[in-house]
DNA sequence: TAGTGGTCTAGACCACTGT
DNA sequence: CAGTGGTCTAGACCACTAC
């Protein structure tokens, strides 16, 4: 590939300028996905730079999460990755009627292995964000299920549900496995016939447990959905708190105009 | 603050370390949001490294988006940014009606002073996701309408709407100033009243141009709504693709369970 | 003026990858 | 083995901020 040069009249710093020309180079298609940057010997020579402005040139570039390094290999464009479509529906009832939940019947309609994992279940206070949603008292408890899904074998969300003590005991809800069509089936069947749920929809970049969970490189943001289930009453029966890898879902809401 | 040491037996590297240590602090509140961290030179001498082990620590977080580096000040834990709760009904009707965008609406109902600037409006083939989502043939021109929305002053989001070149001739939707209640008000005048919307969620990290329009500093991803209008007809009549800085978002959705 | 972060140099040793 | 990126040192000069 074609590198430019160096402009020290350019009021950019070196490192700037050599990162925009990678940059250029890659939207330009010049450099394709997967394809390997010049070496930071490579660099060195051309610009006629130290070894840590060639280093902080491909740093820019890393951290906007446009290549990623491996060591002893190179710098590579990032490859896109697989992207999974979220509809709106997907938690609609007639999804849940063939006994899947919903990541394991989105995940096989699209052809992709779907594993869950990391399941762990316990019951504590409830935090307050999830108070405030589900309408508990401080002194109440609530069961806390946790797990990481993942598609063929690579995670790519975690997820963390709260359901009010009162509602779960005496369900498989408080068992690893909460049996087929997951936990929202699990309510339905104790009389909460679920009417509608909010999403809360936020993008950050992740925390370093959130990083090393979804094996997250630099320059990858994470999307949070929180969502409230409510059944036919108003009550809030369920309050799931997910953290999904950005770059591998696109969200889809269905909004009617009034 | 307290500073830890270093464990030469760790075996995550002393930058590692440092940034670990500097993290936990401000998760444990050590550090509030706006505090200065310690500077490259104290951490020189605590810990007993070189400066750049100590910058690449620094680095570590700011392109985690947990601090802000400002020269010859400091580097400061980041301020909570002003969060717009954004519902799903925000492009109703009935929010139309008073004579505001939403997004003016919006503003106003939260008490901040919302400006729009960076106006353009051009006729041009449409980029092929938008021709799918429009269903308009390659050889169609769309009315493009671009956009730069601030709230007090900072820009938040950057919009960009494509319509049909056939529906906004000879309305104001091919003017700089739409009118009242902007865009929607104008198809819906020329007879296409809007029945949904779809949108589609994404999250990714700012292109360089972004980064500068939207003041983004490193570390602060962006989110994507890309919202396709539906008249009662089912033809779609209008595509907006915005980008929004992540940190001052929450997008709530209201999903029935069906 | 002193303190801060921003940039740069010229080396060094290490761990990992592929031949 | 040679080539690659990962980490580190010990300096240097600069631009900006606050006093």
């Amino acid at each position: 590939m074609e590198l430019g040069s160096l402009d020290r009249s350019d009021d950019r710093p070196p490192y700037r300028q050599i990162a925009d020309q990678l940059r250029a180079a890659i939207d330009r298609g010049d450099l394709a996905a997967g394809d390997k940057l010049p070496s930071e010997a490579v660099l060195m020579g051309h610009y006629e730079v130290a070894r840590m402005t060639a280093r902080q040139a491909i740093q820019e570039l890393r951290s906007e999460g446009r290549v990623v390094a491996e060591q002893g290999r190179g710098v590579f464009v990032r490859l896109p990755a697989p992207v999974r479509r979220l509809a709106s529906d997907r938690f609609a009832r007639r999804h849940r009627d063939a006994g899947h939940g919903a990541f394991l019947a989105d995940a096989e309609k699209a052809g992709v292995t779907p594993t869950v994992d990391e399941i762990e279940v316990s019951r504590k206070p409830a935090p307050d964000a999830i108070r405030e949603r589900l309408k508990v008292d401080a002194t109440d408890e609530v069961v806390v299920r946790s797990r990481r899904y993942l598609a063929e074998g690579v995670p790519v969300e975690m997820a963390v549900s709260y359901i009010p003590a009162d509602l779960a005991e005496g369900t498989r809800i408080v068992e690893a496995d909460s049996g087929p069509g997951g936990i929202y089936a699990r309510l339905e069947e104790a009389g909460h016939l679920l009417d509608r749920f909010t999403e809360e929809i936020t993008a950050r970049m992740p925390t370093a447990d959130e990083r090393r969970r979804l094996r997250l490189g630099p320059g990858t943001p994470v999307l949070t959905v929180l969502r409230t289930a409510y059944d036919t009453d108003g009550r809030a029966v369920e309050v799931c708190d997910t953290v999904k890898a950005a770059l591998a879902y696109v969200l889809e809401y269905d909004v009617p105009a009034r």
